[in-house]
DNA sequence: ACAATGTTGTTGAACTGTAAACTTCTTTGC
DNA sequence: GCAAAGAAGTTTACAGTTCAACAACATTGT
């Protein structure tokens, strides 16, 4: 059975939180696009920036690049080699598997994401950060950690 | 000036808080789309049928349905011309202004709106309302009124 | 009355994302 | 050792989004 025959509505609050949670997600989104937009960025790519910087030599093979920012693939494919094209980012092959491809991110890389970082933070304090108080915070962290905790 | 001079980074645990928040957010996307899929709809068509419903005479002028489902307005017309093709809804001239155009829901599309909610309040469930305690559910929604009632 | 300005909605091109097929390589199990 | 199965990345084609330009109409201020 995949559907149950009483389906369990949304009462008005849940209804209420539910469309409160789209909007604010919306929110949130479009400020930190249009502040990433003055460096020519992404959050997609900024994010592909952070993971790398936080790696060993500022690489990682592309399939752990992937479950890390949460992207296809595929795209993930296409975006790096959009960055690489603009010099943000390299390839090379992985030593270890021959299957593998090695990202890292280059010099003028880091420099944007040195760059970018402080007006990005900024921008999350504006949005989220700053706007909620400490407790909502909190309660919003544990939230979304039991949301990432559901199994398929 | 519109850049601080000593950026105010986060701490490590409103980092934390700040990625749980980006994967959550991902995880939910991910299963709501995956679930409306079956009936041939994304959230974003799925959110035009809602609102639709939601209005006198099943209809709102685009502009007013962008608004609400957050869409750009050429967005907007794209999807609705594509969602005109499968019948889901269709369009007519604005009475009052002659420059409106007024999107209306097809019984079609009421139908497929019937069929598809109790599947996505229940995958809204699992992914968000259910793993979340009633109290960290409650911040959320503080939280997300709090993010959007900040003026840009 | 009417020019200037603003709003509405659409268009088409360029760009980005998705899905499936495919190549290459590795791993597993006989 | 070898076939089968699986994993890593890329490619291709296509679907969807964004952006800038535009046409049509409404509103404002004089």
């Amino acid at each position: 059975m995949t559907t149950t025959l009483q389906p369990r509505w949304l009462d008005a609050d849940q209804q209420r939180i539910w469309r409160s949670f789209l909007n604010g997600v919306a929110r949130i989104n479009e400020r930190l696009e249009a502040e990433l937009r003055c460096f020519g960025l992404d959050l997609g790519e900024y994010e592909i920036l952070v993971h790398l910087s936080e790696s060993p030599d500022r690489s990682l093979r592309m399939s752990d690049l992937a479950d890390r920012v949460r992207q296809s693939r595929s795209r993930l494919t296409h975006t790096v080699a959009r960055m690489e094209t603009k010099g943000l980012v390299a390839r090379m092959a992985c030593p270890s598997d021959r299957r593998g491809v090695i990202a890292l991110m280059t010099n003028q890389g880091h420099d944007l994401l040195v760059e970018a970082a402080p007006a990005h933070v900024e921008s999350v304090r504006r949005a989220l950060v700053d706007p909620v108080s400490p407790e909502d915070f909190a309660a919003l962290g544990r939230a979304m950690d039991a949301v990432t905790a559901v199994q398929d």
